[in-house]
DNA sequence: ACCTGAACACCGTTCAAGT
DNA sequence: ACCTGAACACCGTTCAAGT
């Protein structure tokens, strides 16, 4: 059963990035659950136990090869023109979660972790050239990433509910908007209403003119010198 | 070791609501882990496979806990103007995940079913009475959806890595600050120059400056009576 | 120092058997 | 119609034993 490609890859002792490689190859497969610990040693033609003598757990190890996808994505981008190049990073975060839907849920849990780091850091450089008040960066920035970082998260989750159903694009969105049309009319006329559009819209574009959204809001604060004072905060708490 | 609490509410026989609020009760107190057939069927005094009379699996039973939290949240918010409504709405659902965490990942998972649709129900017959264009409206919920359950999730990731590692919030925040503090002055400029701010923000400010940002975007976009072509999507594709 | 693989304590889910 | 609980096929993780 084993190919000339695993044992010539076994040739190599174990190592950390040997592991990573193959825990990537494995979640592009097979998701989330295509990561255990006995299909990583049997493709590494090892035992589960020599696997923990390089990495922690299953969390370092899924933080790890998300970070390495995440790093890869960014080296990638190219800057231009700062409000280009954030729509480059989005677009590429966008496309990045798109074929490996896994990273959408690791990325999650780590704020501090350097996955999240390195967007972060990324978004921000571009952000202080957009002279953004430096009282306002950090908001700036924590905006756009949760949009980005949403967005495509929503956005793998269909497809992979696609997936799921054996359905390519058209026919889900074709499900989704009927079923969104027979929604009761006094509980849901909003859905119903958009129901038909559902059919024809593009992801990319959608997530794009959330960007601009964003971007309009940012360069409009940018020219109230004093950040507005809003009552809802306290008196909804 | 059973409490009569517990003898008292097998008293009613076991029906597809009373396993959803034990669930809910699991969840709250353990999270996402915490939620297992074992666990539950103890706390409802009966077997395991007897949950599966009543519920098709564990991810229904995911969905139908969330359904019911988003439900009760959703009918607590009373509508005031479009604008405040949609701030109430939104700190509605940061303070529900920021309780009930695991809401966050069930979330994901269902564009389509019923707890997201009730969402993007609530916000879009907020984003109607603001006048927003027709074609613009889908794109709009689409975006503050993706902003709120991004930004509540990731609070709520935080919240439980700070007490994984045992720190109150003051606690956690200062070594994220110190730790930013110290990364590479050449590869981490911007992480490093928020590293201060970090200590004294507030969360939930942040998270309103970043809605209003948005509802600034959208304000904008609503006096454009051509929607912007951008022409950076076919570029990057 | 690094690897092996059996063993442990869990999972979700099924299903024959009961009432 | 509804419940029981043993059994199945998995998990992540550990650890004595090897090289």
């Amino acid at each position: 059963m084993k190919t000339r490609w695993d044992m010539q890859r076994r040739d190599e002792s174990l190592s950390r990035e040997n592991i990573i490689e193959a825990s990537i190859a494995l979640l592009d497969y097979g998701g989330e659950e295509g990561l255990t610990f006995r299909a990583l040693s049997e493709r590494l033609a090892t035992g589960p136990g020599a696997i923990y003598w390089h990495i922690a757990n299953k969390s370092d190890l899924l933080t790890a090869a998300c970070d390495a996808v995440v790093a890869r994505t960014m080296n990638e981008i190219v800057d231009t023109m700062p409000e280009g190049t954030i729509r480059a990073i989005a677009l590429g975060l966008f496309e990045m979660i798109e074929v490996h839907p896994w990273i959408g849920s690791a990325l999650t849990s780590a704020h501090g972790s350097s996955p999240a780091l390195r967007i972060l850091e990324r978004i921000g450089q571009q952000i202080r050239t957009l002279l953004v008040p430096k009282e306002q960066q950090r908001t700036v920035v924590g905006t756009l990433m949760a949009f980005i970082l949403g967005v495509s998260r929503q956005n793998a989750a269909n497809r992979q509910l696609a997936r799921e159903q054996n359905l390519d694009r058209a026919e889900f969105l074709e499900e989704v908007s009927i079923a969104w049309s027979k929604l009761d009319a006094k509980e849901y006329p909003f859905a119903r209403s958009v129901a038909g559009q559902i059919r024809n819209h593009d992801d990319r574009t959608d997530f794009l003119t959330g960007i601009d959204l964003i971007l309009t809001g940012i360069e409009a604060m940018r020219f109230r010198s004093v950040p507005q004072v809003r009552h809802s905060a306290s008196r909804l708490r």
